[in-house]
DNA sequence: ATTTTTTACGCAATCGTTCCCGATAACGAT
DNA sequence: ATCGTTATCGGGAACGATTGCGTAAAAAAT
């Protein structure tokens, strides 16, 4: 069943004027006399005529609408930043088409080849955990493809991008230390992503700069961003088995936060009684958690924003951009009861 | 900055063809010689040659991408749907544009005209809390554009939809009964929605197979949907002000339900030793909260899927469907302490 | 050897829109 | 009366891909 659209040749037809009149007087041109404009907007609006955004793509070279690639939706965090990418796309007149990856390096491949054939004029990206290998996304950035990164970025790829800094992580494994806590425990995503780099490092300068040592047996690596349970609990499994037992733990992402929770839960392990957990979330339900937990929330919808108005500038100018900017956004520590 | 990408006149040109043979070249047309395609077929590899979208979509009048609305994507329901319209779509070649109308009706509105005029071939939609009028949508619908609903669906459209029946709130209710509880409220989305008057229907039919009376003040509505803290706050001071304090709540979307949790949490009310609660919800920490929460789940992905399929179902046939269906899917109750 | 068929390709229209050129008329200036 | 100017509009190419139709040469049939 095919959906008929009135076209700017009805029009023509109908009034006895030529497409191009017709296109000249709808786009309130000059060249046309304000009575030919009245019958052609009346009789527009009458039939109401939409332009074909597709014939305009085919003919500006450029669709109006940009591509989002993440790992899940079903994320307070990245849905958060979907919604900033989302409010600012909107009011400049694009389209937002957002995939999943689900954490798969081939699915992030395909999504970008689905993408980006010239239906999107831009991308804004959060890697896969699994991606190690950056050829799909080098070879459209070498094309001149605008790409913004943020959250998990890319560092051999010169373009905007949008990030938090390491304070989180130091903060957090501060407010531990003051707490009391001696023997954190750091669980984060998978080792080659930069933000976990990122966060170690900022874990590990908070240790450093309270004399405590670093211990590596301490920190434990999610190779799938904590998607599937399972290697979350082999984590906390190894951790709970190290004869020097962590008090405390700062997990670095969204879903390995909730992971821990649910871990001890079935372990019968009383947060904070037993051990303190803090970790870096977005959903908006860690306060009536059991018990509420002491988070590091980023700054999503601002980030998403940030990203979009960074990708349009790629898109919009004129001439290459060679001077890239990369946003640090601060993070906000918010102490509830997990780490008391 | 401009990306210009490779086109089927690029690869004639380079190999003195015409562009139809490249065409035919590329689509494996038994008119061209098995020479002839080996060499336009390493050409493209080797340029890596991609068909552009746009211009197939002029030519074919479809644009293989679907639009989605929902009030909120931020929403563990919504999120999950998507990722079931998003499943399906995928595996058939489809985009997925999602918009937003964050339970405002002029925004629904907005976001309908942005995608309807071609660049989407079908819609899937939840309607807003506010949308009473549906002139935008049966306009569409009248002129033959394939429109699935599902959660929030329109009585008056005959089209494919996918809901869940009365029978979680109905469950939801007997279950409160049999614990003992007597005095049960039930708060719940705008009063125009069906999927509230379906609700309440459930609810209120438990209660008379149970042989307990009805009290419409035990009944709150939240015009928008509980996007809003503050009309949850309204409706449970209201209902905790009455004579006849309630001694259960049955909640009837994922916000309110949150927003119930976060009121009670405020007031000191102990739950369920004061109250009991029980509400619909996708989210996956529900079983984290304190209390663990007894819940309706909907069987969202499925929805997705089911919607989807639908819409396919619309946009590839190819003779007009007058035979439209409505699938009503069962949902999950799921006991836990907060109605102990 | 001639005709017919097959093979293998090119031409041009098409989708809806814009925009570069022309074209035509009216009008004033010379 | 002729020319230049201006106002107003139409023709047609272009965007990238597909496809019906036409046609040359080669192959097959007569």
């Amino acid at each position: 069943m095919k959906f008929e659209a009135v076209t700017i040749k009805d029009i023509a037809k109908a009034l006895g004027l030529s497409t191009s009149t017709v296109s000249r007087a709808l786009r309130d041109s000059y060249e046309i006399s304000s009575e030919t404009k009245q019958i052609v907007l009346n009789y527009a609006q009458k039939i109401n005529y939409r332009p074909n955004p597709i014939a305009l793509s085919l003919k500006e070279k450029r669709s109006r609408s940009i591509g989002v690639i993440v790992c899940e939706i079903a994320n307070s965090y990245f849905s958060q930043v979907i919604n900033g990418i989302e409010s600012v796309a909107y009011d400049r007149g694009y389209n937002v088409i957002i995939s999943q990856s689900h954490e798969s390096y081939e699915r992030e491949v395909l999504d970008l080849q689905y993408l980006a054939s010239r239906s999107i004029d831009g991308l804004i990206i959060s890697i896969s955990a699994e991606t190690k290998d950056f050829k799909h996304l080098t070879d459209l950035h070498k094309r001149g493809f605008p790409i913004v990164f943020f959250d998990r970025v890319v560092d051999e790829i010169q373009t905007h991008k949008v990030v938090t800094n390491s304070q989180g992580a130091y903060d957090a494994t501060t407010h531990l230390i003051r707490k009391g806590y001696k023997h954190i425990a750091n669980i984060s995503n998978a080792p080659n992503l930069l933000i976990t780099k990122s966060r170690i490092e900022g874990y590990k300068k908070a240790l450093k700069d309270n004399g405590l040592k670093v211990t590596e047996d301490l920190i434990e690596y999610c190779p799938h961003g904590g998607l599937v349970y399972e290697e979350v609990e082999t984590a906390l499994d190894k951790l709970m088995a190290l004869n020097k037992k962590p008090d405390a733990i700062l997990s670095t992402t969204d879903k390995i936060t909730t992971s821990c929770l649910r871990y001890f839960k079935a372990k019968n392990i009383t947060i904070p009684d037993d051990l303190a957990l803090i970790g870096f979330s977005n959903s908006e339900l860690t306060e009536l958690l059991s018990p509420p937990l002491s988070i590091v929330r980023q700054p999503a919808f601002k980030m998403g924003e940030a990203a979009t108005n960074f990708l349009l500038e790629l898109i919009e100018s004129k001439r290459p951009i060679t001077n890239f900017e990369t946003k640090i956004m601060d993070t906000e520590l918010i102490i509830r009861q997990s780490t008391r």
